[in-house]
RNA sequence: GGGGUGGUAGUUCAGCUGGUUAGAACGCCGGCCUGUCACGUCGGAGGUCGCGGGUUCGAGUCCCGUCCACCCCGCCA
């Protein structure tokens, strides 16, 4: 049976006794991380939020103090009365940050007793995600967890000191709104008053917080739960939380000299000073240099163009194929990575037979290797081929003896993304990726939409309401694919971790633009009239950035996962292992909402 | 929707070409032990081999289906 707290105040947190608290009388809660009993002496390791600290029970200090630490198990909550000791030389514990020091109990009360765990309440442990996520409140009681939830917390905390600071006001914006046309598949929630309709979660503010930029707000920023009912990722769940900001009167530059410092501030948390200005990138440079719109820059290795070269090599491995359009492009990668034929084989068939990218042309011939020796090159003018070319397409590439050059042939989007995919997979093989680097990249000048070969139609690369750069506008008409936005996101480590944009202000040009994306102009004004309309009453310029918390808190905390900074994740299916969520509801639920559910 | 990896004790795993009573470590329970901190030591309990079907004299093992977790592609303005 467990005892009650009675009279008794905690004192201090068992992490956070020192030496400068030898000889105080001391009242401590916790859980009981392990129990030593040997039998005379019983020694329990008490466990809180700010770490362990070692308990001593003797019975020449407290036969009732030593009785009841022998009853202790795992995972019980006891309160502690005790007095802090020094402990001796040779009992120091140096793994221990209170290892210094131990308390003497003088009385130990039960609080309550526990079951035993499913899985040791410890870092390090081998756990199937599975059983973690079901007993989640128990694996938020492990050290690591309990980190990254007070990192989190320290992020939100110096996001909104910083915010508000620069004058931003936090306002919140609804939670239950207005499925809107693009972009990801909403959550919906059945009106029970208004029979056949249906809120939206939000997938982001985004319009409302353009609305308090109407509003003449100035300056928003909010943190907020986002909603999307997409598959999900490890750096994705269908809730996740985002810094949504929004300025009145921005330049793109002013929302760099907003975000960066607050990065700044946020990286002093775990002791990193990061430099700045960040590097910045167009996403035509991005996609041909590393394939990617969002480039890991902590290793090197970038791709080069060498359509021209192989193209005056004279070889004929690759018939046609540039002529009718394909780009050429070169890896190198590193002799000192001492990559096998073997390997080199294997790449060849992941990459173009459908494993790496699944509609790449679908033959061995579009991959080509050349060693950077003279023998390769000599082989090669054996073939016919000219070896100044091949000697200039080494130097291009910045090849040095025996390195290894890849050379993809394709078409650009398809070589972009495998030869990006390829550099990621060969920088983490080669252990090319300093992993205790951060380095920042502001990716610009997005192309404003890209045509839709499925759905036959232009759709906004980031969202409808982005503007053009102002030298680009005069081509919407004409070539609305080639029009580049004043958009922007922000990369950390290969990772995107915010993105915004300056806004379209003007009414006419979003009609234009939503008329580029073939929405007609009655579900225009049926899903955005509103917005449309408010922009007539006089919009100021204004823009924002939307940045990723969970992703954000990740990187700072070194995981890999966004679930190990969320303190209630969802697994890859959606679900929640411990609430049981999604379940069934009551047939009177469901039909107070006028839903008719049909059961596969 | 597609591809990959995994599912055997509370946990992590082993279990061969199908063959007696399915093992190990840690954890758990009990005894002993006054300086342990991976305490030690002696003893013990603990299994719907994810689920369903099939082949077979016999299935943890082979076949089919299905469920769950994780990673990736599609998807994610």
């Amino acid at each position: 049976m467990a005892e009650t707290l009675g009279d008794l105040t905690r004192t201090h947190y068992c992490g956070q006794l020192g030496e400068g608290d030898v000889g105080k009388a001391v009242v401590l809660m916790g859980w009981a991380a392990t129990r030593r009993d040997l039998g005379g002496v019983v020694f329990v390791d008490l466990r809180d939020r700010e770490g362990l600290c070692q308990v001593v029970a003797r019975p020449e200090v407290s036969k009732d103090a030593h009785a009841a630490a022998d009853r202790v198990r795992g995972e019980y909550v006891l309160a502690v009365v005790g007095e802090v000791a020094a402990r001796s030389g040779e009992t120091v514990n140096p793994n221990l940050a209170t290892g210094k020091v131990e308390v003497l109990a003088r009385e130990i009360r039960v609080l309550s007793e526990a079951r035993t765990p499913p899985f040791a309440i410890e870092d390090d442990i081998q756990t199937s995600e599975d059983i973690r996520l079901k007993y989640r409140y128990l694996d938020l009681r492990r050290p690591k967890l309990q980190r990254n939830i007070r990192l989190r917390h320290q992020i939100t905390m110096e996001v909104r000191r910083y915010m508000d600071e620069q004058g931003f006001y936090e306002i919140e914006t609804p939670m239950l709104t207005k499925s809107t046309p693009e972009g990801a598949r909403d959550y919906l929630v059945p009106s029970r008053v208004h029979h056949g309709h249906f809120y939206a979660l939000p997938q982001s503010p985004q319009i409302f917080k353009q609305l308090l930029m109407v509003s003449g707000m100035d300056k928003y920023f909010q943190i907020v739960r986002c909603f999307r009912d997409e598959d999900l990722r490890a750096d994705r769940q269908p809730e996740f939380t985002q810094v949504d900001v929004e300025m009145s009167f921005p330049r793109v530059q002013s929302i760099v000299d907003l975000i960066e410092p607050l990065f700044a501030r946020v990286f002093r948390l775990i002791g990193v000073d990061v430099a700045r200005p960040f590097p910045r990138m167009s996403y035509a440079e991005a996609m041909e240099r590393y394939g990617s719109d969002k480039p890991d820059l902590r290793f090197g290795m970038p791709i080069t163009d060498v359509t021209d070269e192989m193209k005056a090599l004279g070889l004929d491995t690759f018939p046609g194929l540039i002529e009718a359009g394909a780009r050429a492009r070169a890896l190198v990668i590193p002799a000192s990575g001492g990559i096998s034929g073997t390997r080199l084989r294997k790449i060849n068939e992941e990459l173009w037979l459908g494993r790496i990218v699944p509609d790449a042309h679908a033959s061995k011939r579009n991959l080509f290797t050349l060693k950077a020796t003279d023998e390769a090159v000599a082989n090669l003018a054996k073939k016919g081929a000219s070896e100044t070319v091949a000697r200039a397409l080494l130097a291009k590439v910045g090849a040095r003896k025996d390195d290894v050059v890849l050379i993809g042939v394709d078409e650009a989007d398809a070589l972009a993304m495998a030869l990006g995919i390829l550099r990621l997979e060969l920088g983490k093989e080669l252990q090319l990726v300093d992993p205790k680097a951060f380095r920042f990249l502001w990716v610009t000048d997005f192309p404003l939409m890209e045509y839709d070969k499925g759905a036959k139609r232009y759709v906004s690369l980031h969202h409808p309401f982005t503007a053009p750069l102002d030298e680009d506008a005069h081509l919407l008409e004409s070539d609305p694919g080639a029009v580049r936005a004043k958009a922007y996101d922000l990369v950390l480590n290969g990772s995107e971790v915010g993105g915004g944009s300056i806004r379209i202000h003007d009414s006419a040009m979003q009609a234009q633009i939503f008329k580029l994306l073939s929405l007609s102009d009655d579900e225009a004004k049926e899903r955005f009239g509103f917005f449309i309309e408010a922009l007539q009453y006089g919009t100021p310029p204004h823009g924002g950035i939307a940045l990723g918390l969970d992703r954000m808190t990740m990187i700072l905390s070194g995981e890999s996962s966004i679930r190990d900074v969320i303190a209630f994740p969802k697994t890859a299916s959606a679900a929640d292992m411990m609430a049981g969520s999604p379940s069934p509801v009551r047939d009177e639920q469901v039909k107070d909402l006028g839903i008719v559910v049909v059961r596969k």
